[in-house]
Parts: C-alpha cells; sequence; structure tokens
DNA sequence: CTGAAAGCGCTAACAT
DNA sequence: ATGTTAGCGCTTTCAG
C-alpha cells in the first residue's frame, strides 16, 4: 500500500510569479484588480496559477487588507424554524459577494449574547444580528464598534430589517370580522420581543376599529407546550378565534384544541404568525406570512455597504411588509 | 452631538511590548506559550495587555502558524430540524477548544457540496462533513486533502460518527409485534440515502426474524407531503402499522391519517424516526431517538485530534446506539 | 528566561 | 501596464 504523503504545501503568489515570468505584484492584481492588467497578461497568468493549482491564501490577504473577508450571523437559536430561512439567504448573498459567514447561536441568552459578539469583533468585518435580546444601550455600543445590522429590532441609530407583522395581522382581524367573529384572544410571545408589541398592537388597533372584543393573553414562551396551555386560555376567554404570536404558539394551540375535543375551525379559528411551519400542521395553518428570507438577504446588503464604507448613513430602517395567506383554520364563527 | 472617532485601530504586540519594558517575542510567548517565561512577567505584560485591551490579531497568527483556529460544518440544509442539533453542540464544542465554526449549506446538491468543500479548503482547518451527499471517491479524494470527518455517512478509511438507528428500529418492531400487529409498512426515505438503508435492513430483519409480514414502500422525499401520501399507500398496502423514515414522513403520514379519517393509533399505528420534533404532533409521535448532538460533539473531537496530528489513524468509526421513545401513536392491532 | 531578526503570503504605495 | 519595496501582526529559530 502506497503511504500517505504528507499534504502539499499549497503554491504561493511567488511560485507562480517566477513561473509566469511577471512580478508577484501582477500576480496579485490578476487575483485582485485585473481590470488594471492587459488582457494577455491576465490570461497568461490564470493559466499558469491553475495549472499549479494556486489559490490566494485567505489569512495572508486578510493581514494585508485588514479585511476578514468574513461576516457573522448571529441568532437566539439555530434550532427554532424561524431562523435558518434568514440565515440561509444571509449566507448565500455572503458568500456571493465573497464573503464567508460564521454563524453565532446565543441560545437565548443575553450574557451569552454579548461575549459572542466580543469575540466575533476581532474575527469578522460585521456582524447581522438577529432579533437581538441585549437591552438597547449595549446594543447601541456594539454598533460604534463595528458594522452591525440588526433583523428584528428597532433601534434608532443603528441599520436594521423589520419583518413587519402589522399588516399581515390587520389582515388576520378583517379576515375573522368577516366571518362573523366577535370575540378575539391574542396569545402574546415572549415579553421582550419587539414582534410581539408589534403584532399585539396591529391586533389591539385593528379590532377596536372593527369593534371586535380582545382578549389579550399572558405572555409565552414561543413553543408547542406552551401553545397548548393556551389553547384553555383561549377558551376560558371565551373568545371564537385566536391570532398568535407564532406558529408554533399557534400548532400548540391546535394541539390544545384537539386534546379538549374543539374543532377547528368548526367552533375556534385559530391563525398564526410566521408560516414557518403552516404546510406541517393538520388542519393546514392560516397565518401571516413575513418575508424572512429577503430580510436575511438585505441585512446583508446593508452591512456590506457599511464593511465598504464605515461612514454611510446609519440610520436606515426597511419594513419588510407581509400578508395574510388563508388556509383551513379558520372558518364562521358558531 | 459628539461626532463618531474613526474607529480606534486595536493596539499590537508591539505596542504592548513597549508600554510594558519587554520585547515583542516575550507578549506573544504570554500568549501562546506562558509557560515558557517566569511568572512575574507573565503576570506584568498580561496586565498591561488587558489595560490595553490588547487581544492577539487572528489572522495574523494563522498566517505565522498555518492554523487558522477554524473548522467548518457542512450540512444538506440548515432548515431540516435533523442539523440544528448536531450544529449546535459542534459550534459549542469547537467553541471550548478555542476554534470557530463556519457553517455550510450545500443546499442538498452534490455540486454545491463539491464546491464549497473545496472553498473551505483555504479558510478552515478541518470540516465535519454531515450527510454528505457526495460520490464515496469524492468524499475519499477531499479527505486526503485535508482533516474530514463524516457524520452519518459511512466511508471506510475516513473517521466517522454514525447515528446508529438500527437498535431503536428493532426495539419499534418489538414493541408493535407485541401490541399484535401482523403487518407492518416502512416508508422508505432518500434512495440514497446511507441511514435509510440501514433503517429499512433493521426493519425487515426484525420483521423476519417474527414473522411479521413486511411492505417496503418506495423511496419518499423527507417531508410533510410525501408522509401525507404515504398514508394512502400504508392503507392500500394493508398494513396495520408504519415506521417512518423520519419524523417529517410520519407527522405527514399523521396528517394522511386525519384527513381520510382514520385513527391513529386506533387503527393504524405510526413510529417515526429522529425524535426531531415528535412532541410538537398530535397525538404526540413514538419515535426512535438518536443521538444526535453527541454525534456533533464526537465529531468535533475526532477532527481536533486530526487537526492536532495530521497522521492520526484515520480508520475510526463510532456508532451511537438509539432507542424507541414511546409516545402516543402506537396501540393494539385492531 | 528573554531579545533580535527573519519571515508567513499577500497588498499597496511609489516608481518606471 | 508592470515592477520594487515595504510592511500587515504575529511566531519562531537562534543567540545570549
Amino acid at each position: 500500500m502506497a503511504r500517505r504523503e504528507g499534504r502539499q504545501k499549497a503554491p504561493t503568489i511567488k511560485v507562480v510569479a517566477a513561473a509566469a515570468g511577471v512580478s508577484t505584484s501582477t500576480v496579485s492584481r490578476v487575483f485582485s484588480r485585473p481590470h488594471l492588467l492587459k488582457e494577455s497578461t491576465v490570461a497568461h497568468v490564470t493559466e499558469i496559477a491553475t495549472r499549479l493549482g494556486y489559490v490566494p491564501h485567505h489569512a495572508a490577504r486578510a493581514l494585508s487588507t485588514g479585511r476578514l473577508g468574513m461576516i457573522a450571523v448571529v441568532v437566539p437559536d439555530i434550532a427554532n424554524p424561524f431562523f435558518p430561512p434568514v440565515i440561509r439567504a444571509a449566507q448565500a448573498h455572503a458568500f456571493a459577494g465573497g464573503f464567508s459567514t460564521v454563524l453565532g447561536d446565543t441560545d437565548e441568552d443575553p450574557a451569552k449574547e454579548l461575549d459572542l459578539l466580543v469575540k466575533l469583533e476581532q474575527r469578522t468585518d460585521g456582524v447581522v444580528l438577529v432579533s437581538s435580546r441585549l437591552p438597547e444601550q449595549a446594543v447601541r455600543e456594539r454598533a460604534e464598534r463595528g458594522p452591525l445590522v440588526l433583523v428584528n429590532r428597532d433601534v434608532a441609530g443603528v441599520p436594521r430589517i423589520l419583518v413587519d407583522s402589522a399588516p399581515g395581522m390587520r389582515e388576520a382581524v378583517d379576515h375573522l370580522a368577516a366571518l362573523g367573529h366577535r370575540h378575539l384572544a391574542y396569545v402574546s410571545g415572549p415579553a421582550s420581543s419587539w414582534s410581539d408589541e408589534q403584532r399585539r398592537r396591529a391586533v389591539q388597533e385593528r379590532c377596536a376599529a372593527l369593534g371586535v372584543t380582545t382578549t389579550v393573553l399572558r405572555p409565552h414562551r414561543p413553543d408547542h407546550d406552551e401553545g397548548r396551555a393556551a389553547a384553555a386560555e383561549i377558551l376560558a376567554a371565551g373568545a371564537t378565534a385566536a391570532i398568535a404570536f407564532d406558529d408554533a404558539l399557534a400548532q400548540g394551540a391546535l394541539a390544545g384544541m384537539a386534546e379538549r375535543g374543539v374543532a377547528v375551525p368548526g367552533e375556534v379559528s385559530i391563525v398564526g404568525c410566521d408560516d414557518i411551519l403552516a404546510v406541517r400542521t393538520y388542519p393546514p395553518l392560516t397565518t401571516v406570512h413575513g418575508r424572512t428570507a429577503e430580510a436575511g438577504r438585505l441585512a446583508v446588503d446593508l452591512l456590506l455597504e457599511f464593511v465598504e464604507d464605515h461612514d454611510g448613513d446609519r440610520d436606515r430602517r426597511h419594513l419588510l411588509p407581509s400578508s395574510l395567506v388563508l388556509r383551513a383554520t379558520t372558518g364562521r364563527a358558531p
């Protein structure tokens, strides 16, 4: 059996230069700003380089330019199905722009979040911070120290992308009212969540405008179990329809209703938010679809802008509209 | 309003050296091999360094040592709930070992996977490749070029961690047989999947041993819709129980049964695999729990071993046993 | 135990 | 359009 050779060290710019009969700067330029070179040189050097299997060394380039070629995407919990689409989009877009992404998971813990942010500061050119759980002041301070774009967190002076669930929520209320519902419950999400406040407010205001009674239930951790518990609360409130902070809660509520033998949408109607697992429930969940993937893409766009130009206008705020997706968990009031 | 100062550049080893009245090598050693120095020197320099807010520059160190301090975790689809636990565990463990992680998403596309692997080769010290869709030859070639650990892919000569669903599958068959089921369907997953083959085989063999009839259904994409479709196939086969390749399929099958008014577990029993969303279904899904998080942790362990010592023993194969978790979708045969 | 000096591989003025 | 020459910030022999 042939013994494995020790891994061959990669060819450097120097050996390519020698082989091509040009200077190292020329080779360097071929890979960074080819437009400054004669086409023939570019072609020639490229050919030699590929033949030798040359690839620019990342760390060396980083050291020279001060650009790491890497951004971070930080989320509270990668296992929460809300995040993968934004991560994925962010990643793909960054990659297209020549940047790698590191993913950070804060485990929903503000202390870990802060820690991570500090560590990442030296390893990345900038960070996309999704659904930050940090106090506003901390976010602002971090934004002072380097390029930072927020997703679903509204801090003035820090560039941010917001998935705006309000339009969808209003549609949901309209839809329910049109079906004859006169009393509606809102199943709240985490108390400190920007999104929750936004969604709740949209529901309340629209209900008020339409003369529909609304009961706001206590804050809930956005998971299945809490949703299950919420089913009882909805029933106790005497509501005939409920809008939940998110799909996980809505799905839990569905299960809770099933346990109690309450028919959905026959006896009560349920609406979710985020459209993240809507099609996996039974019956398929009527929900508010937010453009989360687009949020990831836009966040990276914005971030890369700031990486290029540290002194761009910080106070940018993008709102991404949402809309109601009708499926099978809403029906006429009993 | 005070104008924001341009970002202050981080202090280098040089300024720390000057401030501490020592040479740069000493400062360097304080951060890399402090045991070579007098305790008092270490203490003194450390103090100065923290006061100045000095942090070793990553890229510079990488250039010098050839160690990037970074590993990659590559998965087919970050949105597939099977992966987050392994990613999360891998990440946490790597971080503890002083390594950052980049996450790669191949979008289930072998071409993208290969591409990504090439790009990552120069940016990381090694990669954990989860559920690779690449041909065996390609995997082997990549393993020659640098530290690589596989998860849920069994290629001889490449270190690998396998979540072994066979024990759990056997338990499932035993469980169903004990409940009086005599005809059982296996809902197959992707045709090229190592896991599917393993699971199917375990089911078939155990059924044969027990004298239980088994129908193997066609390959399915592991998602909800296909599971829904599978419900009809299970019924058509005349089976009174089904074991699905994974939880997504099982959950879909649940929905499919509900649509047809077939009671679970009254009329048919359903078992999933992976225990990834089991508790979010209604009724809660009986499923095979695999130790996926542990797989992530172990993979990183193994990988870091190879990063330290490029010539360790390549042919390591870890099997992580699984077991059946009883919940509410299995019951006596009708 | 500590210092001096030579790079690691690449880019960026500055020349030409 | 291309070559020359310094570094980027850190580690690492080699001396002392």
